[in-house]
DNA sequence: CTGAAAGCGCTTACAG
DNA sequence: CTGAAAGCGCTTACAG
């Protein structure tokens, strides 16, 4: 390239960075010539020179619930917009692997990694992470003890305003939340208790705590139903746990919400399909995505403030399932 | 790292890398020493050395369609077991920003491209990203004129089996098709077609070309209905057509499949949600990207074979709603 | 068996 | 305003 127009690489390295030091006629000339050619920097060499590489890690627990793409799409659109690249690794659901995905990221240099799904065993590795000086962010979960970067919502509020919504004349009321582990879960389940407790209720202590599958919300629901006959209301700890329970609703030909009244959370797009119209809470995925990686740059670009707390605006959408 | 074990970065990159040249008792304690330091040499500095980075990039459309994340998972995954890392891109439903995209991974040294929503237009891109020697291959989507790895199924076949199977009985009846250009959603018309003319009909002329969005099935499908009345059966050119086919058959009164059957494609989770079962046709997304990525790799490893095509198992799945 | 040197493709002080 | 040189962190022929 450099060669084509007959100057030196430092030169074309000046004209295209816009740097002083080269005249505008022979800036204009070297531009159209790498144009022609479509010569573009190798962002290896550049990585390596300057030490930054544009790139940050995302990692992902596995896909199977939905909830993780569409967080995924607003990190990479928000790193596209910035022209950052985004890697993504893929770990399991309990966070197995989070180490070697780890290595792998930041030995490609990753200058900035996204977490999903942290649970409380994750610190040894977090603060490892620190210690090399790789800014990270959380988004969804969070640690208790670990000051971090975080941006969610107010998974409590939202349970209880939720549950608060529906509980008027549902008498026995079940909890099915996620991992226990999970902040989410936790804060959602908190929540759901919280609204009850307001009405002086307590949860049954069935099924509260399990997978955020489908099929952990049928085996809760059988378990339920057959310990308790058709309970009033059950609380989902996720939409794909409230499908799971719908599926055994119809199975054991229980209306809802007219028997038994069902909630999920997350509001993901299967939730209102056809005569399925969840009542749920819309969680902002795709921006939660945006903020991170917003946060990350913040701090790609040498900002050290505080950890920063970004509590993002949630919707109840009450539907025809409670 | 060299210095603390007091011998030359050559040789530590000897001993690592298990080359001979090194005794067995010098190469033990650089191993330790780097196990200790945790020490891991740069990818960026072998990538720039070796001219291989171990990285490939995935070009996925936008993520409303969870059909994509399930193949993503697939292609993360058989990566990962290779060694390799992903850069993930998006692009525009119609493939906008195709080219861009895939210049940001050319300069980042992806050794190979997947592509999964290819259109014909893409041509020009993807000939010169042959020409530039950089290996790709196609998933689920491909293109006539341009011989490529490709992994997907035989959609034609597929449609054609799931349609003769939910005929019989069904005089008026729709494909509601997905984009026209999309070679996918033209093998799944065409394959819905051949049903019905094996059995001496054709389809009804209304929607047969549309976005393969739930807003899009319910805009055909109220069309459809106010045109024609509520017609027999309507072939969907994916489960989340069907979903909007559904929400209008729902909101107008309409049982499934008594008055109007459906049938989706793809057999998404939410496919079989509660009362809603959807007749439809598994296509292995996981595998699909897994086996594009063992495609890539023998690219990358220096196979420049014919086009190697790929066309994967798929089930019929016939539940309530044909 | 080990060390010194060149080079991957860039950028950036430093001389001219 | 332009060119020669060093260096980012590795690997690999090449001498010793």
């Amino acid at each position: 390239m450099a060669r084509a127009v007959g100057v030196t690489p430092a030169t074309v390295s000046y004209a295209l960075n816009g740097l002083p030091g080269v005249s505008e006629e022979l800036r204009d000339q070297i531009k159209a010539v790498a144009d022609e050619m479509g010569f573009r920097p190798s962002r290896l060499a550049v990585g390596l020179r300057l030490g930054r590489t544009n790139t940050l890690g995302l990692l992902l627990p596995d896909v199977a619930n939905p909830f993780y793409p569409e967080l995924a799409s607003g990190v990479i659109e928000g790193a596209s917009a910035e022209g950052m690249q985004v890697f993504v690794a893929q770990v399991g659901l309990d966070g197995r692997d989070h180490a070697s995905a780890v290595s792998a990221l930041v030995d490609s240099h990753c200058e900035g990694l996204l977490f999903t799904a942290v649970l409380p065993h994750d610190i040894p590795m977090l603060t490892d992470l620190r210690a090399r000086g790789v800014p990270f962010g959380l988004i969804n979960r969070r640690i208790e003890g670990l000051d971090a970067d975080w941006v969610g919502i107010d998974d409590f509020a939202a349970a209880r305003e939720l549950t608060s919504l529906v509980l008027e004349g549902r008498q026995s009321v079940a909890v099915f939340g996620g991992p226990e582990r999970s902040s989410v879960s936790a804060g959602r389940a908190a929540g759901a208790r919280a609204a009850l407790a307001a009405a002086g209720r307590t949860p049954l202590p069935d099924g509260m705590v399990g997978d955020l599958t489908r099929e952990s919300g049928v085996e809760r629901a059988r378990a339920l139903f057959d310990a308790r006959g058709p309970v009033d209301l059950v609380v989902c700890g996720n939409d794909v746990i409230a499908l799971g329970v719908m599926d055994v609703c119809h199975e054991r030909g229980l209306a809802v919400p007219d028997d038994v009244a069902v909630t999920g959370f997350d509001d993901m797009s299967f939730a209102s399909a056809g005569p399925l119209r969840l009542t749920t809470v819309e969680v902002p995925r795709h921006e939660m995505g945006r903020q991170a990686v917003a946060g990350l740059r913040r701090r790609m670009l040498g900002f050290t403030g505080e950890p920063q707390v970004v509590e993002l605006p949630y919707t109840v959408r009450r539907r025809n399932t409670a």
